[in-house]
DNA sequence: GTGAAAGCGCTAACAT
DNA sequence: ATGTTAGCGCTTTCAC
């Protein structure tokens, strides 16, 4: 077992000092033609690489990103980490990726530990608990103590920061006229309770969808579901409770149970009722049928995001602040779950 | 903007010395009862936590796992990340994401990156490339240097290491097995190319199951798929290929085109084909009809990786080198796809 | 009971 | 052209 190389062994199998070892590496003028080549010879070697850590601790940065996420069992989550860590990885920054499990306390907890110097900068997702809560100071604290943060996805209006977010009503808006448009005219919407920000926007343009419309909402239409352990039976009861020539849901869990709640009803999709969902999973491209879907781009908000951070970890410190939102756009995917 | 405090400034402004603080805060007998009480409170006040990088040089020793997975996009890996977050966190450790994108030089890099002092040990799962090229300096050079490594699901006999991975063969049987059981006569297998061990493993365990049951093996039956952007056609052309009653898939993507295939062809899952999957996720479980599946348990694996490298990182150093491996047991879990 | 000093690995300003 | 020194934030041994 060969353990790691340090300037000072270098220094002292070479005769020299520390310095000039560490200048030598750095291609300093100051040093002589020859030193220099004698100890990068040596340096490369015996394969020499500086301490991250040390460099750290000096430098006072990191080059690594914190990324706080809910959940990772979670398709959308997943590319928004891939997102991320492409581009950070491109300009030299490494991602820490922690879960908070949706519990306000993991996620303080997770934010103390990353903020106490293993990381330059945040991105996170916040978790429902918090949502729920309604508490941020974690989050302000961050950001007072001048750590660089970025919300996204699940953002909150209230943490003075950059945003990467979609823009939700107009993307349940697009779904809900996409069947308009194909002939639905009693549509139901499956959504999350309202706390859930998402859920609350999409509701939102649904509502305002069917307004223009000309529609009437009417609130049996509008399933919130509370529970995550009985989706499945809440939107059977829905499903049966209503007279829907199409579904709209806010996941595509969601949109495949509602498949499957028409089906045990012995309806057809999309014939008798056509079904659309939100974010644009493995799930909705591989199901029969295959899922028509608002896709939210989950490794392209991942990369606005580390691009976002990253923009901000290296202007210089004195640089006036200003507070940047990207809205990306969503796209409607059109599969075979819609006439 | 406050910045962090750090033990220097607590020093000069209650007017001890650096020491002093740091004892203090450490409840160290040697210090007195009221300057403790006076640091502690004071700490407490301003919210004082040391910093991590500083403790990393001090400690040589991170608390950190380094994680280098093919792909995150892939709800097995997303699993055993959780698995492994999980019991990190809970021994205090942090997590450390990196991917490899199937490339053999981003596997090096990040490697190399993440030995440099910014983790105490690996948990990785080796690259598609990587395997193909058979090259493992890497890895074997890691743990050369004292670095522990914990090798999971793509693992290879060369790299001396702890190990965790199923037992692709005995699944393959289970899966193989639990067809003939219900009646099918002629199994085909959609796997992938040999040097993928799982594909290679997972195939072979279907020719001894069909062996033992006395069934001939015929090469016909075994589709191993190369290119993964023409699964779809690939697995259909196959599915037109020949008589099958039943089709076991080494993964969930390829039951689900499987499913699809049989449809396509005018035939009905499970009455006319059976089909069975390897991994159990989203997909097998939303899927209409649900697949069987022989289920992985991800987060299993990644529990016992993370066990087994915090297991060697907090042994002294001089006890005495063994590798285990641990051998996750798979399950079957049955649902619509079969009879 | 408190503080000074060394050291983790590295860089950079400042000697020589 | 090379070396010495100080310092990043912390712990710990050793003096006082």
């Amino acid at each position: 077992m060969r353990p790691k190389l340090t300037l000072k062994q270098i220094a002292k199998e070479l005769d020299v000092s520390i310095s000039t070892v560490s200048k030598s590496l750095r291609d300093s003028p100051e040093i002589g033609e020859d030193t220099r080549q004698k100890v990068q010879a040596f340096a490369k070697l015996y394969n020499y690489k500086p301490n991250n850590i040390a460099l750290s601790l000096k430098n006072r940065k990191t080059k690594t990103i914190g990324v706080v996420i809910p959940e990772i069992v979670h398709h959308f989550f997943t590319t928004v980490i891939s997102g991320i860590e492409h581009v950070a990885n491109e300009k030299g920054y490494s991602v820490i990726v922690c879960l908070s499990d949706n519990s306000f306390d993991k996620e303080v907890l997770n934010m103390e530990m990353l903020a106490n110097g293993s990381i330059d900068g945040f991105i996170l997702s916040v978790a429902k608990e918090t949502m729920q809560k309604g508490d941020y100071h974690h989050l302000i604290e961050v950001v007072n103590q001048g750590m660089p943060l970025v919300l996204f996805d699940r953002s909150v209006e209230e943490v003075p920061s950059d945003k990467v977010i979609i823009d939700d009503v107009k993307g349940a808006k697009k779904a809900v006229q996409c069947l308009i448009d194909k002939g639905a005219r009693n549509i139901g919407i499956i959504s999350t309770v309202d706390y859930i920000s998402v859920g609350k926007l999409r509701t939102q343009g649904y509502t305002e969808a069917l307004v223009e419309n000309g529609f009437e909402v009417n609130e049996k239409n509008i399933l919130k579901i509370e529970n995550m352990d009985q989706v499945e039976q809440e939107i059977s009861a829905f499903a049966e409770s209503g007279d829907f020539d199409a579904l709209f849901a806010v996941n595509e869990h969601f949109a495949a149970a509602a498949v499957r709640a028409v089906r045990d009803k012995g309806q057809k999709v999309p014939d008798d009722v056509q079904v659309i969902g939100f974010t644009d999973g493995e799930l909705s491209k591989r199901f029969i049928p295959s899922l028509t879907t608002i896709s939210q781009h989950g490794s392209r908000m991942g990369e606005e995001a580390a691009r976002l951070l990253i923009e901000k970890l290296e202007k210089s410190p004195n640089e006036e602040e200003s507070y940047k939102t990207i809205i990306v756009e969503t796209g409607l995917i059109e599969r075979e779950s819609t006439k």
